[in-house]
DNA sequence: ATTTTATTGAGAAAATTTTCACAATAATAT
DNA sequence: ATATTATTGTGAAAATTTTCTCAATAAAAT
């Protein structure tokens, strides 16, 4: 998919902006914003370009109209709730995160099939898995996140998926098998880790 | 780096290969393992080609052969002590990751300025920032999971940097500036989930 | 008003990654 | 023993991504 890697771009665009507006910057080049993301300043120009976000020759691009941009091409015209499955320590992470300022999405609710887990008095609330099909309703939820241990990960993306779940951000070092229609983001912090180490020159 | 993501993949197949193994398989094909990992055949075959291993034609690729190759590639063949920074909810989620079987990595102390974080009773200890140096040193630890708020992400670098950290896994939504010969690999939770929502034609 | 300067925008070139295509070959069947 | 078949290994082609280069141009300086 082509535009997987660019749209990973785009958002880190978006932080670095959000970090340089709260610095009171109102310009930025793209050489400037190209550091701020790891990039290079062409590549940089390039992106906006393809998504037809325009600059100001000799006076860079201003950060509320970037932002503006990359606003509508992420399509945060309305609220996206979210649900995460599983509610260790890594689903009680996830739940304290806010997003980015103005951002519409919404974590709604957490579940866990442990008992002891179930309370209303957590960052949000946490339910048994029995009430999963009611809340993504009541919500309207197409997006999940995945943090449930290994062995349970594929039959917790079946529950998310017969009730209607699009999207699931999957924490468990599994591949989930899902139908065609529904997308699915593998993240595997323990491959980064090892990742890391190759690359630090500490292993070899 | 051009083999920067060549690594994550030859870490995807690692972790297919165990998991196959796990069922009972002894064998596997270029096939197989690309289903498994999310990846072509020919590319699981490019790339173990690039690496020097071989299979077997008409035979497929021994999966105890292959996890040996990878091994020595990673060179696990000492133990790689791992610190983490942060002990909320996101440093206790990886304080209990104990990565794939036979993995040499072994995470051995937490670090936090919380002191009713500290407590010999947990996972792993967690000790506070004061201790850091000492840990590092008696341990030889050159790799650091970075798991604070964003707001403490740069003076925590700093200080794995000063007492000589090499690489850092980086979980809170910043660049950090560090010198030359340390690596960052970065890890931004919430830009994953956003790249989700854009993908998954939730949004747009 | 004119010149200089800094920066974007984009086509072309280079580099990189992935797929294609098929010869080589080892296992299996006849 | 021979033929058939399935799979690897790899060079070549295709696709994709990134960088290079420089004309266009808006701002700033003179």
């Amino acid at each position: 998919m082509s535009t997987f890697i660019q749209t990973k771009r785009l958002l880190k665009y978006r932080m670095g902006l959000i970090r340089l507006k709260q610095m009171g910057l109102e310009k930025v080049f793209s050489y400037t914003l190209g550091k701020e993301a790891g990039v290079s300043a062409e590549l940089v120009r390039k992106d906006f370009s393809n998504f037809g976000i325009k600059g100001n020759r000799r006076g860079g691009y201003d950060i509320d109209d970037l932002l503006n941009s990359l606003e509508k091409i992420f399509g945060k015209d309305r609220v996206q709730n979210v649900v995460i499955m599983g509610m260790g320590n890594m689903g009680k992470a996830l739940s304290q995160y806010r997003g980015f300022p103005d951002n519409k999405m919404n974590i709604v609710a957490g579940f866990d099939i442990d008992p002891a887990k179930i309370n209303k008095k957590f960052q949000i609330p946490i339910y048994p898995v029995e009430n999963l099909k009611e809340i993504v309703d009541a919500f309207h939820v197409s997006v999940a996140i995945l943090a449930v241990p290994e062995i349970a990960a594929q039959e917790s993306s079946d529950l998310l998926v017969r009730y209607g779940i699009k999207g699931i951000l999957n924490l468990a070092p599994v591949l989930l098998k899902v139908p065609d229609d529904v997308v699915v983001n593998n993240v595997n912090l323990m491959v980064e880790l090892e990742r890391l180490m190759y690359h630090s020159g500490v292993l070899k």
